[in-house]
Formats: C-alpha cells, structure tokens, sequence
DNA sequence: CTGAAAGCGCTAACAT
DNA sequence: ATGTTAGCGCTTTCAG
C-alpha cells in the first residue's frame, strides 16, 4: 500500500504538494504536475478513502434505505426501476450508493449517525417509524420517496400523485358503466394509502356516486391475497363490479381468487392495478394499470438528495416532487355487464 | 458529534477503556463498564466508522460489481434474486452492501484498491477483462459468480451448472423427437456461454445425433433478439424444430419473433430458456425452462466471500460452488411435428 | 484490569 | 507555487 507519504519522497516534494496534484487543486507548476504524477504511477499510489473521508469528514457514499426485506424488494419490479434510477443519478457524480434493507426494526439511522454515508434516500417508511425523529434531528440530508405522513413539512420528499391515479382509474370504471367499485389500499401507515382512499372518494362524490365504507379496504403491500379481501368483496350482499388493487401482484392474485370463484375477468368483475410494473403487461389478461414511472422517482429522488450535499441550505423549506401518473388501459377492464339505473345516464361534470 | 474522548472524560475513565466497552472487549470490570455505557448513552455516542476504519483497516462493507448497466440489472429478475440472496447472507454478519455497476468501463478495482470495501462479488464479468489482473494481483478477497474462463484455477466462484442443464433440455427434446435443435448461447466471452456449448455438443454426441455449426449461435445477454438471430434460423434451408435460447428475455424476444412469422408455439417450434425467472411463468405460453436458483448463487457467493474475510487463507487453493439446475416444463415445448427418421426409435444410453 | 502514547493516511489551515 | 503543522476519531501496541 503507497501512500502520499512515499509518493512525496519519490517525487521530492512535500506531501501537500502531492495531495494537491491528486486531487487536482490548481496553484501548481505543471511540471511538478508531471513529475508528482509521474512517481505516484510508478509506485502504483492510491488514495485511501477512509482516511481521506476521515479527514474531509465526506464519504462520497450515498445510503438507500428500504423498509423491506430484500426478497420483497426484488420480487417487485417498481423497487428496480427506482434503484436503477437512483443509481443512474448517483453514478452520474461518483457517489456510491449503500444499500439497507430496514424490514423488523433493522436501524438505519446509524448509516447517518456513523458517517457511513453523507445523506439517505429512504422508501416506504411508515408514518410512526420510531427512528425518524432521531433522524431529522441529526439534520443528515435525507429524502423520503413517499410522504411521511406526521412529519408533512419537515421532510423532502417524492412521491407519484396517486391521488390523481385512482381519480383516473374510477373515471374509466365509471365510464364503463361501473357503479359499485371496489379499493384495496395499502397498509394505513403509508401516506399512498391514503392518498389512493383521497382519490376515490373524491372523484366519486365529484361524479354523485355512493360512497360505502365497506368497499374500502387496507392491507398489506404486495400480499398474494392470503388476507381474502378479495372473497371479503364478493360476499357483500351488494358485490363491486369492478376493484381497484394496491399494486400489480396484488392484481394478479386477485384475478386468481376471482377466477377460482368462478368469475370472468373483465366479463364480470373488472380489475384495476397501480404502478403497472412489467407484471401488469405480463399478466393474462394484461392489467389496466395506474402507471407510475419508477425510474424518475428514483432519478428525482437522488438527484434531490445530491443537491442537499451540494448546497447544505440549513434551514430551507423542504422540497416535494409530485410525479404525474397515467391509467394505461389494457384487458383486464371492460363494461359493466350489470344493467344498473344509473348506466348510461351519468353527466361527465 | 461525540467523540470517544468526550465520553471518556465524563465517565472518569481513559479513552482505551471506553473503547473497551464500546466494542465488547473482555477484561474490564463490570462497573466500569456500566458506568462508561451511562456516559455514552448520556452525551448520545456513536463510533464514527470512517476512523474505526482507518485505524482498523477494515470496512465492514462488500462490494458487489456487475458488468452491466443499473437498467440491465434491474430488468432481468435473475440478478434481483440474486442480489436478494447476497444481500440476506451479508445481514447476518453486520457486513454493508455496496453496489456498482460497471458497464463501460467503469472501474471497480479501485474499490478494494482504495479501501472502501474489504471484498468483492463480481458478475457477469467477461474473460479477458483489463481489470481482473490488477485485481488478481491485490490478492484482495474476491468471489465470482461465474467462472472467468481464462484464469479458472486463481480465482473462487460459485456458478450454475449450465452444461448439466442444457444436456436437460436437449434430452427433453429428443424425447419430444426433435433432432434439429438450435442453440443461442450468450457472449463468446461469458463461461456460461461455453458451458452451454458443451452440454450441447455432448448430449447431441451421446444420443448420436449430428452437430452442425450452423445451429450454435453466439449473441448478446437479454438482447430483445434485434440480431435477427431467430430469423437466422428458420431461414436456413433445413430449419431447426427447437430452439433453445439463452435466457428467458430472449426467448420470449424469439417466441414473438416466430409468432409473427407465422409459427406457432410450441407447434411448429418448440422453445427453451434458460434461467426461469418469474418472466418464464408469465410468458405465453408459459416457458419450458432452465431453472437456476438466484437466490442461493448469490447467498452461497456472499458466505464464500465472508469465509475469506474471516479466515484469510493466504494461498489456499480457490474454492468453487457448481450449483445444480433442473429443467422445468411447461407449455412452449411440445412434440416434434415432422417425421423424422429417427423419431421414435431412440435408444436413451 | 486500566492507561499512555503512537500512529492509520489524509486534509486543512496557515505559513513561506 | 510550495511546505509545515495539526488534527480527524479510533485502534493498537506496550506499560503499568
């Protein structure tokens, strides 16, 4: 191991010299340039980034923080899109990017607190996570990738306006003639979840349709359905005709239990999913889907987070980033097959 | 930012002594100990890793290099699995996950070269690659998820048994009664590719079936098979019946190919891919598939690595892991339609 | 059982 | 344009 120690004896020049030379300050003769650069390739030197970090105080490492374990994580096509954006950004200035899996109260506030990495990006926390206050404390550069929802103003954020999405997916629905629909949201404690509840009961109060309690639901990310919420819908004396799942697997199970009971899809229960991950496209039939683009959230999100390192603005206002979202239709909605009193007489407003 | 110092002094004791409780050591009486363990908690300490580092030596952190783009990564499920499986084994010993991509170029010998990490995983990496001698040379710990073909003794790794699993399939289709079988393998450059040559060439020359050159065809990983390489095929004037291709992105690149040929699946072409990764499930029709378990390369590849960290074996010989790979079935491969002379009267060794 | 001193390899003032 | 001097916060000898 060289250090810049031995490189300056090598070249003759003092070690500052040296340091400066590698890390391409100005203020020095370009042949002392040359001859600096010179000895440290021939003692194949290398800096040593502890050290370096140490001294600086940076670690040039970025840590990517998910609420998950790590088979949820990669068996969910929308975590790879975002951490293939976030890594993208990342790449883009040198910065390496950590990775944690914080599912049962793994800590991941340390990574921050132990100077392991000069900033977060933390996804799907919940509202309540016990570490969070610590964190914002310390005032480590962070940026969340779904609203926190007790701490709105305090954190910076990105997230997909899934408001708007379940807004969208409820207008197709009821253009389709469907009336009684069906949400499954996420877990509570998710800031989406509600955002997903905003845009249904909003658009359908805005088209004059019902709003039942019992059509809304909440549950777990990506579950395969082990909860029944699916049979819980169609047992209701009044069944939807139409539901709008939580995310893409959650779909596709869904499609399963409805077909084991017996019912076509999209002939007698229409199915929406949100993210439209490339299981929405692969799904039989293909899944109408919310889409949100993974690759910019992830993309924003780091590039967010990499402004904060660069411009430490104490006490800024946090930024938020809204990404737009867009319903794609595909098979798995069609007409609603009940005839129903309001069918076909409903005003667009 | 509390230091080991400060707690040091409100606790009355000397800074070695603190050091001593904070990292477990032995020989320090329990009342010191708790005593010192109040102070910490007290003024809220936590160890900055970047010095622990620098004096230690060590990182605590693993690298894990992939010679492709973060999108490439991310759109193959295989890699997801993968990763989940080091990811898991990494957990358990408290060891930090550092992930670079190292497409074009991008360097990754710097990572143990400049102590960020104390080892590497490396995938995907092609033979012949300028980065591996210097690599090599740095005796830095180091676990390869497939061979790299032209250093197979100096170097530990841990791969799929691709020659057993393409041996599978071909003896599927000889028993459907195919006798033409085309084969894309990946790059020239990947050992998985040679691997798949030779369970090829041997399972064809043990059922005494003809070779021909023509039906081998070298390509791309996951390239959505824009080199016309199915076109290829089914042009040559003695068209095989059964492709195998290299993995499942291509083969449902290929199965779309053929479709709008005017092929049917598994009717007039039988098809086999490599991998079975969800998309294999997904596909239309299903894929009839190689299944190598991701999950556990990248978890028996990370334990290898954390062997070598643990117990470093100055020049004990590499260790190498050949996991086992099963053909799944399903519905893209099917009975061979044309008659053919030998249909029906193989003799299975 | 506990402590003092000497670095790890680098950066960051402040000289010159 | 170049050099000197302190540390960064911890671990590691080696002494008590």
């Amino acid at each position: 191991m060289t250090t810049l120690q031995e490189v300056a004896k090598a070249s003759g020049f003092s070690i500052k010299t040296v340091s400066r030379v590698i890390n391409n300050e100005p203020n020095v003769a370009a042949h002392t340039r040359e001859a600096v650069l010179d000895a440290a390739r021939r003692l194949n030197y290398q800096p040593n980034f502890q050290a370096r970090n140490l001294a600086s105080g940076r670690t040039n490492a970025v840590g990517v923080v998910i609420h998950l374990s790590a088979r949820e994580v990669f068996e969910y096509p929308l975590f790879n899109e975002i951490l293939s954006g976030i890594s993208e950004a990342l790449q883009a200035h040198r910065l390496d990017l950590l990775l944690r899996f914080a599912d049962n109260d793994v800590r991941y506030t340390d990574l921050v607190l132990q100077k392991r990495v000069d900033g977060l990006i933390l996804m799907s926390i919940p509202a309540g996570d016990p570490q969070i206050p610590a964190l914002l404390e310390s005032k480590a550069p962070c940026v969340f990738t779904c609203r926190v929802t007790d701490n709105p103003q305090q954190t910076h954020w990105v997230d997909s306006d899934f408001t708007d999405g379940i807004a969208q997916a409820v207008e197709h629905l009821v253009d389709l003639g469907h009336t009684t629909i069906g949400l499954v949201a996420g877990p509570r404690a998710l800031a989406l979840s509600q955002l997903k509840r905003d845009g249904y009961t909003r658009t359908l109060e805005r088209l004059g349709l019902d709003i039942r309690d019992d059509l809304i639901r909440y549950g777990d990310l990506f579950t395969h359905d082990g909860d029944g919420t699916t049979r819980y819908f169609m047992n209701l004396s009044n069944p939807p005709t139409a539901i709008i799942y939580n995310d893409d697997l959650q779909a596709i199970a869904g499609i399963q239990e409805l077909t084991s009971m017996g019912y076509t899809i999209p002939d007698d229960v229409s199915v929406i999913s949100v993210d439209d991950t490339r299981l929405a496209r692969y799904a039989t039939p293909p899944l109408t889907s919310v889409h949100q683009d993974g690759f910019l959230k992830g993309k924003t999100a780091a590039d967010a987070l990499i402004r904060l390192l660069l411009h430490p603005d104490g006490n800024a206002p946090p930024v938020s980033h809204q990404l737009p979202v867009k319903l794609i239709v595909r098979g798995s909605t069609g007409p609603c097959s009940q005839t129903s009193s309001r069918n076909g007489s409903r005003q667009r407003t």
